[in-house]
Order: C-alpha cells, then sequence, then structure tokens
DNA sequence: TTGCAATTCAAACAGTTGTATGAAACTATC
DNA sequence: GATAGTTTCATACAACTGTTTGAATTGCAA
C-alpha cells in the first residue's frame, strides 16, 4: 500500500480532467501525464479505465446519496415518522443541486465532474446509477407516508418529475443562462432548491390536498 | 445523383443500429455492413462520421420542431394573437413526446434514435442542441403574451422545467418502469403529456393567476 | 545486509477507429 | 458507341486506444 501517493494522484488528475474536457476527450494518456506516473499504473491500481471511473463517480454519489438521508432521515425524526413532503423533496433534490451548482468560478472540481457525468453518462457511470432504485426507493417511502391519500402512481410521477427538474437544469444551466440573457440566476442555489420543491410540491398535492398551506406554493 | 440508393441506405442502417445499440457501440464498419454498402461511401455521401450523425438528427429535429411552431401558431391565431399557456406548453412538449414515447414495440425507429441521441448526446448532436435556442425563444415569447403579468424570470424558470421534465421522462422512462414496478404507463403518451403541461402550467400560474381554472391542474 | 513483496517504469502489443487513395464500374450525354 | 462525370470498390493508411509484459526499482522486515 505505500502512501497511495500514485492512487490519489491518479484519481485527483482523472477528476480535474473529466470535469474539464469531458469523458471522451480524455485518455489514459492524458491522466497519467498530468497525474505524473506511469501509464501502467492506472491498470496496477484501478484494472481498467471504467473501474477508474466508476471510482470517481462512486465516491462522489455515496456523499450525495449519504446527505440525502441524513436530511430525510432528520425530517422523519423531527416529524415522529412522517415529514411534510416539502421537507422530502427538499432532502432529495436539495444535495445534487448544492454539489452541482453554485458560482462557477467557485465550483469545485468534484462538483464540474458530476456535471459532466450528467451530461455524458458513459458506460460504467450507467450501471451504478442503474443501482440507484433501491435508493429512491427509501424516498417513495417517506412520500407515501407524507401523502396516504395520493395514489402510488402520482407519487412515482411526482419523484420523477422533482429529479427531472433538478438534473435538467444542472445538465442545461448554461443553455438556460444564455436563453434568460443571465437574467435566471443559477449561483443562488438556494433558490434554485426552492424553485424545484415548490413546483413539485405542486405537482404532488394538486387537486388533493388543496387546503394545505398555499401560501407556500409561490417561488420565492 | 442518380437515385441516391447508397446513401439512404446508409441514413436507414445508421439509424437503426445508432437507435439499437448507442453511438458508442456503432461503428462506419458496422453501418455500412447493415447498408450492404463499401466503407468509403460514408465519407463520400457526407463527408465524415459526424456529418452523417448531424444530418440523421437534423432531419429528425427539424419534423420535430416544425410541428411544435405548427401547433402554436394555430393556437395562437385562433385566440386572437394570445394562447392560453396549456396549449403553448402542450405545443412545446407534445410533439417530442409523442415522437419519443408509446408503446415500446411498436416505436419507429426514428423515435429509438432520437432517446438514444437524448441520453448520449454526442458532440455533432450537441451542437445542433446549441442552435436550438432561437427556436425556444419562440415559446417564450407566446408565454409571455399569456402570462404578462408574470416576470421573465418565471417565464424561463417555467420552460426549463417543462422541457426537463418531458426530456428527463423519454430518457429515464426504463428507471421510472422499473421504480413503479409497471404501475406509471407510459405507453399511454397523451396521459404523460397531459402530466407534465399540467404541472408545468402550475409552476408558471401559482401565486398569481390563481383564480383560472383550477379544476384542470390535477393530472386524471 | 539480505530477501521479498509491492510498486514503478519503458516499451510493446493488439485491436479498432475514421479517413484517404486510386483504380474499376457504372451512367448518361452526345 | 466513345466520353466525361459520377459512384463504387478493395485496400491501405495513420493514428490512437486500453491493456499487458517483464525488467528495474523501491521500501520494509528479518
Amino acid at each position: 500500500m505505500a502512501s497511495d501517493h500514485t492512487r490519489s494522484a491518479i484519481l485527483t488528475a482523472a477528476e480535474r480532467l473529466y470535469a474539464d474536457r469531458g469523458f471522451s476527450d480524455v485518455t489514459l494518456r492524458d491522466i497519467v501525464a498530468e497525474a505524473g506516473v506511469n501509464l501502467a499504473a492506472v491498470n496496477y491500481h484501478f484494472g481498467s479505465k471504467d473501474e477508474l471511473i466508476a471510482e470517481l463517480f462512486v465516491t462522489r454519489s455515496i456523499a450525495t446519496n449519504r446527505e440525502r438521508l441524513r436530511e430525510l432521515k432528520a425530517a422523519e425524526e423531527q416529524g415522529g415518522g412522517r415529514a411534510p413532503i416539502e421537507v422530502i423533496l427538499r432532502a432529495l433534490v436539495g444535495p445534487t443541486l448544492r454539489g452541482c451548482l453554485g458560482p462557477e468560478n467557485q465550483r469545485s472540481t468534484a462538483a464540474r465532474f458530476m456535471i459532466r457525468a450528467s451530461i455524458e453518462s458513459v458506460p460504467p457511470i450507467r450501471r451504478i446509477k442503474n443501482r440507484e432504485i433501491d435508493h429512491l426507493r427509501k424516498f417513495v417511502g417517506a412520500m407515501r407516508r407524507a401523502l396516504p391519500e395520493r395514489s402510488e402512481v402520482d407519487i412515482y410521477w411526482g419523484l420523477n418529475f422533482a429529479l427531472a427538474m433538478a438534473h435538467h437544469t444542472i445538465r442545461e444551466s448554461e443553455r438556460l443562462t444564455k436563453l434568460s440573457e443571465g437574467q435566471c440566476d443559477l449561483d443562488d442555489v438556494e433558490d434554485v432548491v426552492a424553485r424545484v420543491v415548490s413546483v413539485a410540491t405542486m405537482a404532488l398535492t394538486a387537486g388533493r390536498v388543496e387546503a394545505k398551506a398555499p401560501s407556500r406554493v409561490a417561488a420565492r
């Protein structure tokens, strides 16, 4: 094991290069040049290029998922096993958005890497995403408890739309900025979270629990 | 020009293979084998692989955009230059969803190709998508006319969320089906359109034009 | 110091990729 | 039916890719 200096140098260099130039543009030779290590080191330490990418992505998404569940658990415990739907949705999309957006010039390498992963979706990453379903089921459970009268299908659609808004906003943030000529402020992450949560909440409560908190629905 | 038999054989084969196996898995040699033509024919007729992909994508997206504008224009003419926001949103997301979803076993090659393009987003396709902004501006204009009291920023966010729900549902349709264990019926395209339009409408009208048509908001 | 395992290294490997070439075959016009 | 222009073809090219190899080096324990 020694100090694992080479191993972590590869991880750092790979994340930075993938974040900057995307997966399809970066070769192992680029990575080892940036890391200042030998070409064979990648296969020695990670087995293959795909496993290197997988490790990068898994590390980051584990962190996000942990934060998601932490927020969800805290909310449900505070509410005696049942959290308000807005808070559940916030726990679902908040960590993802906070992890990727924010002022562009101060975005971490990790953030930019996750944006790339969201845009390009290379095979090893797709494989990992497919295993995320179990994780999402925990949110389905919480949402069901929060909205017991709501049909199961509506819950799934609500979840789908919440994730849609969060991920699409991340993926197409540049286009939204250009389209709105800078008027949409994507640097204000908490505003983005509030907007997504607000719309997703409406999607899940409209036509049913109308009586509840109509003042919360307006974005901002 | 002759009959252009070779040219169209390449287009057909390429669309089919890309639809079935994705961009990264299909080589020019696969395409010419499927088309029964010579390898050099691709560069002769299209100039390069990227230009072939671009032509495939442009053809399909022009068709979608034309349909979008047709619906938008019809709606605005009927309303004397101002269409209801629901109809505008339906014109925006309807053609895209109808072009990609529907019963899986009867999905056209074109539909499956567009799903792939939505998932993989290869360079030549990304370039074309970036030119789509002018097209979207026409919808921004219509939405502004439909909701004159709404702030411009809210309009952009509403448009962004509408596209988010449509594209994410297309891209992740498989995952939604699996997560919901088949309960979410993605074959019923008009139901999907109605759900997306309903939520997007709420996003754009909540907190303002509340008085208007509260019966329409509930999806099914 | 010696010995042994872990690590690093230069080099080559094996395969694939998109593209270019130049001759051959075809097609339509005169 | 000769000719000019288009299209097709087999083949080679040139470059790049991830991976493997086997020797050299390093670091640590006995």
